[in-house]
DNA sequence: TTGTACCAAGCAAGCGCTTGGTTTTCAATC
DNA sequence: GATTGAAAACCAAGCGCTTGCTTGGTACAA
């Protein structure tokens, strides 16, 4: 993943096999896998061999983490989905390419953290939640842009904000149901949410 | 909502009105409002004017409460569900009024519980989790009888298992943005969810 | 007079986080 | 290429507070 990579010589986000680095994604694992409630400071210092306090030399709070974990995942995610697109050659090639991307990362690699995302948004306390706004309105603009253009060219079956929330809605809501495994692969449920959205 | 009532007398839910009734009203409100882990029993206990300790008068853990607001929360939305779809002519028409019932349901009366059954569901221990998945798939067989249906008919846009997960999270994240007060009705918004499934 | 609904007080456990000190890492120096 | 120095990473111990829940008793309605 040379996006990564990328964005850790500018600076964006931190090195995955630094210490902070592992902290990070140990901390996204737990998050998701029960809740960052239920994850206590104890069960993050466990799984990374250290001791509980010694956490706070890395943050300087639990909610700290977080943040961080949020912030960098957004950032990366920002960038996959530009990366991902770049190459489309159509509006409908493009759309496609980001409703595969975005199923990808809540599927794949990065996974913990998106749904860490989706669901510890409320978690936040107001200033650190509208300060991660900011990016994610980023996100949200590699969308709108398809979208828009899209609906301009008459091919999307409805208004570009509905129909990227519904979006969002249900390429979340696979995390509870999509495994590879079956008979349905990742890119075949694109094309299926691809043609529900767009003009026949 | 005469519905309710009818369940009340049946015995199948808590009288609203009672001591316990209010208290699972209160729990579904500061549950959504906080969540689960960071609502106390003593901010319960606020919310109704008691102490935190006689709360296990009711109930006889936290988890309990929570357990408890689930299984009626589904109760009374599958038999609304089922109330919805009954005068229906069609069975396009048929999952017009489910579509519309379940945004109503999200949105309107009775949202913090179903807020919090999409939220809180991995909070519950399996046992728990398992005990109220036989309820929940009720609640879907409502849903899928519709479904098969039309596409029986060749009138659904997919295979039903596959609309129905993708609607399922598509009107849940409603919650995060639908507001009535748009120009946008919750009619209007059912009606171009349905248009997305449904085959032109 | 029996059961329902509640109170007042508090316990044991777990929580996030702090403190003062030790080990490890690694680039700059000789 | 060994020596050094300082920053980064971590430990051991525990503090102050909050948590879910218990206990033994009271008010009151039917």
């Amino acid at each position: 993943m040379e996006i990564i990579q990328q964005l850790v010589e500018e600076g964006q986000v931190t090195d995955p096999s630094s210490a902070r680095g592992r902290l990070l994604s140990a901390a996204a694992h737990l998050f998701r896998l029960r809740g960052y409630d239920r994850t206590t400071v104890r069960d993050l210092g466990a799984a990374l061999g250290i001791q509980s306090g010694s956490l706070f030399h890395h943050y300087k709070s639990k909610e700290e983490i977080l943040k961080a974990v949020m912030r960098e995942t957004i950032i990366i995610n920002t960038a996959r989905l530009r990366h991902a697109k770049a190459p489309a050659k159509t509006k409908t090639d493009e759309l496609y390419a980001l409703i595969l991307e975005e199923l990808a990362s809540i599927q794949g690699e990065g996974s913990d953290a998106l749904a860490v995302l989706v669901h510890e948004w409320r978690t936040l306390s107001d200033d650190v939640r509208s300060e991660l706004m900011v990016l994610r309105n980023a996100y949200e603009d590699v969308w709108m842009e398809t979208l828009v253009a899209l609906h301009q060219d008459k091919l999307l079956a409805d208004d570009p904000f509905i129909i990227r929330r519904l979006l969002i809605g249900s390429l979340a809501w696979t995390t509870n149901w999509f495994r590879a495994e079956g008979n349905l692969t990742l890119d075949g449920l694109a094309q299926k949410v691809l043609k529900l959205v767009i003009k026949a």
